[in-house]
DNA sequence: AACTATTTATAAGA
DNA sequence: TTCTTATAAATAGTT
């Protein structure tokens, strides 16, 4: 229909396509319609264009559509209109995601100390447990990062010095205004490093003292006797 | 398109619907087939018979289609005809619940020392602090646990004693071996109370030394030297 | 967007 | 149903 016969092949003029894709669209939503009403069917009719525009037609409610669709093919026993089953289904989906979220909020107060009472002893034991372990790793993390980020000053620094040598050897003089501004330069990030290492040295020793304690309990559940954990205790202060 | 015109409404001759449905509908669905291809379309057609037997094509997987369609519902305006807006709000609700729960999720694996490397230095702080405080708690709340029920266990052994003294007064001798039966029974409850009691103080001095801990890193912070936080420690062993 | 030469779809008949 | 055929409709290429 048209002058020349058509190949079917994505049309690779983009205006051509498009002029195209524009009157078959209107051409098949406007089929659908006509099926619709004087066949007395049931149509839903979903088109994207390649750039991602919607377009459609529907004969009746397209969610009513998709539904019976679902229930059409996922239950071969239903060829007729029951679908308020699919919906059913979802709204299910819906409770189930409602349930596992309020439990796992439940979880997160617990963890940030709330709503601590109705838990049992056991319950306790093991949250603190999961504490004491996420704690150590906090911790670590921490000193990890301190730790790149300090090697990464000193590089920079490293390099800077470099580069200030290379400036006074070349030419003393002429650009001693230059050099001393660098020099500032150099001391502020010089600054910062110390910085950076003293809170690393503070952390690692809270770390360390980290460790010591969680060695500590263990040996106090072995001995199983409360008198010998104070012993223990000054034996590493 | 056929020996006379169409008039656009419902055939009442069934025979006649049938035929022209069969042939409108395999019309539908190659026009169909020739728009997503020609076009570079994504198309999706669902048809239902008035006798309710299903037809289908769809250039891509169908649930697809229908996941993009309501992606576009849900987000922006559009063409085409007005759709039921509950179960537009209702899938809405989902998607919400959806994303808060999955960042929940996220939270929640902090806290048990999981994907912590994305963190910032700032946000291990907190953590650790939040961390910290929880861990304090839950020591409190065990220690709180084990002196209720120390308590509990108490007053049933004296119970327990009061009821054998007078069963000892009232009739010696008779009653011997039943006697013998309830001190048995006390002994069980009074070797119970001994444990729950040591391990209460076991508990107690953990939880006075997390105290202390504590002091110790409000002191670091404030005196900001990590030296004087040993002497600081000493003090109270 | 409108035109028009053709192709395509399909209504009616066999 | 399916095939045939006359004709309506759709549309490719053009303006």
């Amino acid at each position: 229909m048209g002058r020349g016969r058509v190949v079917l092949e994505r049309i690779e003029n983009k205006i051509n396509r498009q002029v195209t894709f524009s009157k078959r669209r209107s051409g098949l939503l406007k089929k659908a319609f006509e099926l619709s009403v004087l066949c007395d069917a049931e149509v839903g009719l979903i088109i994207f264009s390649s750039r991602g525009k919607l377009f459609q037609y529907s004969s009746t409610d397209i969610t009513k559509i998709i539904e019976r669709y679902r229930q059409c093919r996922y239950s071969k026993s239903h060829t007729g209109d029951s679908l308020e089953h699919d919906s059913q289904s979802a709204y299910h989906e819906f409770l189930k995601l409602r349930a596992k979220y309020e439990s796992l909020e439940r979880t997160q107060r617990h963890f940030q100390g709330e709503d601590l009472e109705p838990l049992s002893f056991k319950d306790l034991q093991s949250l603190e447990k999961q504490l004491d372990i996420t704690l150590a790793l906090t911790r670590q993390h921490q000193t990890k990062k301190l730790m790149a980020r300090a090697d990464e000053l000193r590089e920079k620094v490293h390099k800077l010095e470099d580069l200030n040598k290379q400036l006074e050897s070349k030419e003393k003089d002429e650009f001693s205004s230059l050099i001393l501004d660098n020099n500032n330069y150099i001391q502020m990030h010089a600054t910062q490093v110390d910085q950076f290492e003293s809170e690393t040295a503070l952390n690692t020793c809270r770390f360390q003292h980290q460790e010591v304690v969680s060695k500590e309990k263990a040996i106090d559940t072995r001995t199983e006797h409360s008198q010998s954990s104070h012993n223990k205790n000054n034996g590493w202060l």
